[in-house]
DNA sequence: GTGATTGCAAATCTTTTGCACTAAA
DNA sequence: TTTAGTGCAAAAGATTTGCAATCAC
């Protein structure tokens, strides 16, 4: 339960690293979100909504209110810590992992995992409409669990 | 003004082809149905999200309600009728088109313009996780328009 | 000390739901 | 007539915002 950070952590050895990141970011290292920052890279690659990051923070005996948790995540967002994936209607999810790559959506558990874009090639990429230029390519594998084979 | 269906035109030959097509799909031709259904199936491949269809209801003189758009969406797509796109978070969209299809999504405008799947093929699609099956492959191409270039 | 950040609660936005009324069959 | 469908307003779910209290520097 005391998995908190006493006031003097915050400019500790231990979280050095993500002190560094939030500075170059443009972001003052407070407390809260050392502690988001912790969750979200130090554990590979995380696929998160503003809830179930709250509920892994709860977890962890960090004491964050909701809003700022999601303030949080705009945050980083907007700084290119992460980047948004839009996998459901009517939720914002987030994906800790920069680099080039797409998603399988597990339908049943509403989970996300990385496809490796050398796994995942497109052939032929259309032209984009005149006047425009193409700023991402989104691709979403949905899959569902096999139904048990008949016996 | 008047664009409105009097009662006795709801069985007419005006909406023949969407009543069949409503009665096929199990639900009862009403007249907000049909006007919906009009609006979406008979001015080629229309992407919405409920507020638009909403506004184009209200500008065609229909008089339907914002619940019942939201309703009629969903009973859509549950008969199979319309599908839903999964573009931008916080918000839901429906696609006219049932064929096999990706999508350019604008970003500046939030609107939707069909890729037909001849145009975009993926050369690898990676096996899904042990235990499940790819349900549906989903591509979203963001674009946005090309900055004007430098005199 | 000063300005940025946080927490709380209220506000907002989108979608769903309960229920009395209306319309289709 | 009988049951499904509609409209309204209230509820619900997710996210944002305003403001006083708190923290980082």
């Amino acid at each position: 339960m005391d998995d908190q950070l006493p006031p003097a952590t915050v400019s500790s050895r231990r979280y050095g690293v993500l002190i560094q990141k939030l500075r170059q970011a443009g972001l003052r290292p407070t407390r809260q979100r050392l502690a988001l920052a912790s969750l979200l890279f130090e554990r590979g690659n995380q696929h998160v909504c503003a809830e179930a990051l709250y509920d892994q923070a709860q977890r962890a005996g960090i004491r964050v209110s909701v809003a700022t948790v999601y303030n949080t995540l705009n945050q980083f967002t907007a700084a290119g810590l992460l980047r948004e994936v839009v996998a459901v209607p009517g939720r914002f999810y987030f994906d800790s992992n920069l680099s080039d790559h797409h998603h399988f959506f597990f339908e049943v558990t509403g989970t996300l995992e990385d496809i490796p874009s050398d796994r995942m090639v497109l052939a032929h990429l259309p032209e984009p409409p005149a006047g425009t230029a193409v700023a991402r390519v989104d691709i979403v594998v949905r899959v569902q669990p096999v139904k048990p084979s008949p016996v």
